[in-house]
DNA sequence: AACTCGGGGAC
DNA sequence: GTCCCAGAGTT
């Protein structure tokens, strides 16, 4: 819209130059397997790449093709996910390998509108899969495009024209490498603070060079205090599941809550701080109130600490037992 | 369009 | 400490 054919032709060869000298070397650039392609998309949801490369890994080795992860159990997937968050997009998983190998033989659909009807798989997942795995000519939009695009025309841009002008931008012989590179830009370049204008191949085009303002939401923090139990018997400790139908976590594991008025009677271990999207929790971990009492492990499970890889524990329960030195 | 859903790394 | 990330699903 803002750019001639012409200009927006130079545009997109600038970008891929410099996206085939400057790409970073990701697990996931080393295949074209739709599978693999999909598990590190749905991981780089809200996550960060340095967060995921491992855990992709881990994930593909513990799940090597979408048969096996067809037939897992979800609290394995689960296990598998602690520590990234946004555990529905682990069960989402799960659930869309098993519609896939029962209604598409295993093959993953090859299209973005059919990618689009798995659970999980949203508009920008949807064509990034299919622009990366199969070369289908469709734009995506995330965090970094909208800024990056933001940002090369000096405005923001209101919901669908977001994907139209992604769309018109979009490199029609090499559409996943022009994602790839698009999104490359805005993670390394075009960052929202401080952005590394002279560093930027298409700055020539850009309206804004920097001076463009990337103003958040500022959703209300909040604080709690909360303490947890840590009771130990051998090699195993007590541990307790959330609720199945609980809305945050259901179903994974953690160290059983305790009161935090009858701190006086019980040693605090440690503490630390876990932010849990808009909560910012002061932690404190507690030992038992005396070697017998029942109130503090008459509930709960106990767990042998060398099967705790097979346990989809909450983020906090993992941090709490890493700082414990129990894994 | 506005919410909710986790966690961590960079600053 | 704050910010925000290769978003999806619900309302």
């Amino acid at each position: 819209m803002a750019f001639s054919n012409k200009k927006r032709q130079e545009l997109r060869q600038a970008l891929l130059s410099w996206y085939n000298e400057n790409a970073r070397d990701l697990p996931w650039r080393h295949t074209r397997d739709p599978y693999r392609i999909w598990i590190s998309e749905v991981m780089l949801q809200q996550t960060r790449v340095a967060v995921v490369i491992d855990r992709y890994r881990q994930f593909l080795e513990r799940f090597p093709t979408i048969r096996v992860l067809a037939r897992s159990r979800e609290s394995a997937v689960l296990a598998a996910w602690s520590g990234l968050g946004y555990y529905r997009r682990a069960r989402n998983l799960r659930s869309a390998a098993k519609v896939v190998v029962r209604d598409h033989k295993g093959a993953m659909p090859s299209s973005a509108d059919a990618l689009r009807k798995l659970a999980g798989i949203g508009r920008y997942t949807a064509a990034a899969i299919a622009s990366i795995a199969f070369d289908e000519p469709v734009a995506v939009v995330d965090g970094n495009v909208e800024r990056v695009l933001a940002r090369l025309h000096c405005r923001q841009l209101a919901g669908e024209q977001r994907w139209s002008t992604s769309q018109e931008l979009l490199d029609l012989e090499r559409p996943g490498d022009f994602n790839q590179a698009m999104m490359e830009l805005g993670a390394t370049v075009c960052i929202p603070a401080n952005p590394r204008c002279s560093d930027c191949p298409i700055r020539k085009f850009c309206r804004t060079r920097g001076r463009g303002k990337v103003h958040g939401r500022k959703p209300r923090q909040h604080r709690r205090e909360i303490a947890y139990l840590l009771v130990r018997r051998g090699k195993s400790v007590l541990l307790v599941r959330r609720a199945a139908d609980h809305g945050l976590m259901p179903n994974m594991w953690e160290l059983p809550e305790t009161q935090l008025r009858k701190n006086n009677v019980k040693p605090i271990i440690f503490s630390l701080s876990h932010s849990i999207t808009t909560t910012n929790y002061k932690v404190h971990v507690v030992g038992p109130r005396t070697r017998s009492a029942r109130s503090d492990r008459d509930s709960g499970t106990w767990v042998n600490m060398a099967r705790v890889s097979d346990i989809p524990l909450t983020g906090l329960a993992r941090k709490i037992l890493r700082r414990a030195e129990i894994i």
